[in-house]
RNA sequence: GGUCCGUUCGUCUAACGGUUAGGACUCAAGAUUUUCAUUCUUGCAAUAGGGGUUCGAUUCCCCUACGGACUACCA
């Protein structure tokens, strides 16, 4: 029998998911599904002091945008109605299992693995200032522990009435002296860290009587059966320390397998793509917009105008590749090709301009109708509402110069409203003396037309240029300012012809009363 | 400072000892479009440096440099 793989994605509701996080779901979900198995979203909530409220409904609805949905774990938000989602390990929020890693902790002193600690915050702070004047780093380590106030120092009578009596007791862990810990990451390879260079990590906090992320996370990926780990390279210093957990704990037997991430980068200058980066660089760092408690706005990847499947693809790209040439990919074609043996080592800056280019890329696959229903909405708040059908047809001739759907409203504003101003440097360069006569003349030729399409028209003009001997260019680009008011758009053919005979003459009326 | 991870065009990356070091984004030029955009073609552009190992290193090893993460009773 195989193994069923179980992967889970832990983020702490500290506050809006950034891409960073988006795509390392993301990773867990490609490799859970191509495999057949869980993908399980929990929230790491252990951390009391941060918590900012509207998170966790933020992180969920991200991941429901982007198709990323949990097989077992939290629910809420959108996504609570019909969810098919499973709780075999409920509670999946860690500040509802307090208990259970509580008596981990307590377990773990009693084999002689951890040990209680009576120091303050402040007394820390202290000895940290003071090994700084000194020139040195204050390690909380063996070199220390049996000196400070610790259970490894104080008899057990003096510990229990401390225990008793005192609320700022902590757990931590009795990290051994000079082991060499042999790891192995999915991503990296063999690792190896010397023991005698880590410190006694706190594993139960007195601040929230809440546990660590490092004894929470063990005891809940054991108890919640996870097979593989795959979460950011920030962890990876706390690799040793969480093989050392499994074994203490005597689940070494059967730990997950690990993968490190690297970290997305700023796409300028140096470090870790940042929520800053997105406001001074002028793109999205989150997936949804974000509104926090001082009314500060963050960009969103929806709001800017991103489809899901779209950021899906650039984010699965940043630190991924196929070994193919095959860019564009949909949701089910990356759970079918992903593979954690192609995941770059090294870190990826992102590159704003090639995620516009993807999104392109998705606007011109995209069905007219969804792009036509879409930029309905747009118009509807302009307060415009055409015929279905008459947007479709602006899409179609738009769809192949747009890189957002909101791009329509910019590239075809004219097929909705006739032009207020023109481009004067047109005018300039192609506005001739007999140009009114021309555009007149050209009027009631498409007055007589029986036939409005474009083909008609696209015939019928040039010939009745050449007809008359009229100059091209000085012609055509008058008579789309007339229809445009600039130099750009679709063919003047196709414009006619989508605009209807009775708005096309009116327009070109309107610039010859402006121009005479 | 210490520990760990990393380093191929400006950016994302391919090449898992033998290639004119490939592709994509960006940029530039040309063609098409008598507009603009698109499209097409072409071009610019990289193995951080130094030592090994090898008939042969982008690829394996070591050193240096650089970058990153971690070094909280945060995750």
């Amino acid at each position: 029998m195989t193994e069923k793989i179980r992967v889970r994605f832990a983020p702490s509701p500290t506050g809006p998911l950034h891409m960073g996080g988006v795509r390392t779901a993301l990773y867990n979900y490609l490799y859970a599904k191509q495999k057949g198995g869980d993908f399980i979203l929990r929230i790491e909530d252990t951390d009391s002091q941060r918590f900012v409220p509207g998170a966790e409904e933020y992180i969920i609805e991200a991941l429901a945008w982007c198709g990323i949905s949990p097989d077992e774990g939290v629910e809420g938000g959108k996504i609570v109605e019909n969810s098919s989602i499973k709780h075999p390990h409920a509670p999946y929020r860690q500040s509802q299992r307090k208990h259970l890693y509580r008596d981990y902790a307590e377990q773990l002193v009693r084999n002689g693995y951890a040990y209680y600690a009576f120091d303050t915050s402040e007394e820390l702070d202290m000895l940290r200032k003071e090994y700084e004047s000194k020139g040195e780093t204050f390690t909380y380590n063996y070199q220390v522990r049996e000196r400070l106030s610790t259970s490894l120092k104080l008899t057990s009578e003096e510990t229990n009435r401390r225990l008793k009596e005192e609320n700022h007791w902590v757990v931590r862990f009795k990290m051994p002296i000079e082991r060499v810990v042999k790891m192995n990451d999915l991503i990296r390879g063999e690792i190896e860290v010397n023991t005698s260079t880590l410190d006694d990590k706190v594993l139960w906090k007195a601040v929230d009587e809440l546990p660590t992320y490092h004894l929470a996370n063990i005891v809940d990926d054991h108890l919640m059966e996870i097979t593989d780990v795959i979460r950011g390279e920030e962890w990876l210093p706390s690799l040793p320390l969480h093989y050392l957990l499994y074994e203490s704990l005597g689940w070494e037997k059967n730990q997950p397998r690990f993968a490190h991430l690297s970290l997305l980068l700023k796409p300028d200058g140096k470090g870790k793509l940042s929520k800053r980066d997105g406001d001074r660089l002028g793109f999205p760092v989150f997936p949804l917009e974000w509104n926090n408690s001082e009314g500060e706005k963050s960009r969103g990847y929806r709001e800017d105008g991103y489809f899901p499947e779209a950021f899906v693809n650039l984010l699965a790209f940043l630190g991924w590749n196929p070994g193919t040439e095959q860019e564009i990919f949909s949701l089910d074609e990356l759970v079918e090709s992903f593979s954690l043996e192609r995941v770059v080592k090294s870190g990826a800056k992102f590159n704003p301009e090639k995620a516009r280019w993807y999104n392109q890329e998705y606007l011109r696959m995209c069905d007219k109708d969804k792009l036509a229903d879409d930029f309905s909405h747009i118009l509807a708040e302009k307060g415009i509402a055409p015929e279905k059908e008459y947007v479709k047809e602006v899409v179609t001739l738009l769809q192949e110069r747009a890189v957002f759907v909101k791009d329509f409203w910019e590239l075809g504003k004219f097929f909705f409203t006739s032009p207020v101003e023109y481009d004067l440097a047109v005018k300039t360069k192609f506005w001739k003396e007999d140009t009114p006569n021309i555009l007149n003349e050209i009027s009631e030729t498409l007055l007589s037309v029986e036939d409005f399409s474009r083909e008609s028209i696209e015939h019928l003009l040039p010939s009745l240029i050449k007809e008359r001997g009229w100059q091209m260019g000085s012609v055509m680009n008058t008579l789309r300012l007339a229809l445009v008011g600039a130099s750009k758009g679709p063919g003047v053919a196709d414009i006619i012809a989508l605009l209807g005979k009775k708005e096309s003459l009116s327009r070109i009326e309107k610039i010859i009363k402006a121009f005479a």
